[in-house]
DNA sequence: ACAAAAGTGTTAATTCTACACCCATGA
DNA sequence: TCATGGGTGTAGAATTAACACTTTTGT
């Protein structure tokens, strides 16, 4: 059996990117524009996240994993499924009624949602086809179907997981200053965090390790490189039953 | 248009009930079985979660709460969409091919699934048209599909989740005991509590409140009785941004 | 020398942990 | 009266929260 689309599946990735030098959390979207056959009337203009339908022969994970990579050329970023989207009418907005004419779309797609996590830089936007375009997460353009929000439940799976999961790394480079680190949580978060309270918290951890290096290249006193250790994580992990309710 | 099935999605249904008496975390799964057509062999024993496809004018939320109230009877109980599952061997086990052939089942079935939360005595099993049977949570039957999967997962989330959400009283009676609270989370967690400990941070909150009341036909010291107040809870609950990784 | 960001210590408050016995009640 | 589970207090340890100035470096 030849592998085949299921029409009414699909996986949206919701691309988180940090942006380090501007301490900004943006979200990777793509343009969806339509114009009227006679060019005089702009049917649709607006943004949505980057999704495809589901193979037969694929699990939902590869799904994602492929359409990260056919977007970004990125394999083996952090990614998460979060949520299924299947509202009857999620893609029955007028602007999305005659996209969906345009494409082969089922008009009852039931959506799989993941977030990957990653660095801005990552992603190189010069040679992209599908006009893929970086925004802040608190300053979203308009989005077509109900993609905007599937970015905000994202959003709020990732600032509850990044408080008890050492995913905040994934945002950074290997080598990060305490600083960085904590400008992260800041943006993240939303919050303003005392500099002396987390760096001890955090140089205390044994998986935050500090390296031989400082930085180079910038105009102000070089920070102290810090990296982190999956493996010493892995290792030192324990399972806290702490009730917080 | 008429609703129609949409044979390709289905939701599962992890049924969490908590029984008081026995201090036991339940599953609730249904019998699956099916002989030859000469009788002589049994082709499939086994267990399954409920569930069922989602019709075209429902949202998933929608079908996890009509596949409860087909099952139980329950309304209004605590529902959470957890994950999906959509590998596409998730339901080609060779039993699995058998019991497809009887139903009206895609073979390349994505489910979304669910979990709920109530307690096992709110169930009446005695005229159940499913053969429903309860199970505590670790010492599952033989589960068809890849529902043992789902199940553990499903445990997973719910043991991470009442640690910092107040879901556990979705599990006991209107009025419980601190005891009771402290039994339930040990079922759930698998750790035992320092009973003097749990008390007081539990009493402490504002949110439970201590009603004038005791416990009746207790062949023991009646306990003092309690209750959740989830307008105090809303009201008081403030988010912490505790970073502990 | 100066601008800018890096880096540093202390104290009080809160929360968590460990631990063992008496009490009230119904049978 | 006795068996059973309900209920209680304290002290040490650990963690968190609040708070402001000095140091280092490149320019």
């Amino acid at each position: 059996m030849k592998p085949e689309l299921i029409l009414n599946i699909s996986v949206d990735c919701v691309v988180f990117g940090y942006d380090l030098s501007t301490k900004s959390l943006n979200v990777l979207v793509i343009k969806r524009f339509l114009e009227s056959e006679t060019k005089k009337e702009v049917l649709v203009d607006d943004y949505v996240l980057t999704g495809y339908h589901v193979y037969t022969n694929e699990t939902l994970d590869d799904t994602a994993t492929r359409v990260l990579k056919e977007l970004t050329g990125l394999t083996g970023q952090y990614k998460k499924q979060f949520k299924a989207f299947g509202d009857p009418d999620r893609l029955l907005n007028p602007k999305d009624l005659i996209w969906i004419k345009n494409a082969e779309f089922h008009e009852r797609t039931t959506t799989i949602a993941y977030y990957f996590l990653l660095k801005t830089e990552e992603v190189d936007l010069k040679n992209n086809t599908s006009q893929a375009q970086w925004f802040p997460v608190d300053a979203l353009p308009e989005l077509g179907f109900d993609h905007k929000q599937i970015i905000l439940e994202a959003y709020e799976d990732l600032k509850g997981k990044c408080l008890s999961e050492p995913i905040i790394f994934e945002l950074l480079p290997e080598k990060f200053t305490i600083n960085e680190v904590q400008d992260l949580y800041q943006s993240i978060l939303g919050i303003t965090i005392d500099n002396r309270n987390f760096r001890r918290k955090l140089i205390n951890k044994k998986y935050i390790i500090a390296l031989d290096e400082k930085q180079v290249g910038v105009s102000k006193k070089p920070a102290q490189l810090y990296m982190f250790s999956k493996e010493v994580y892995d290792k030192v992990f324990q399972k806290n039953y702490l009730i917080s309710i």
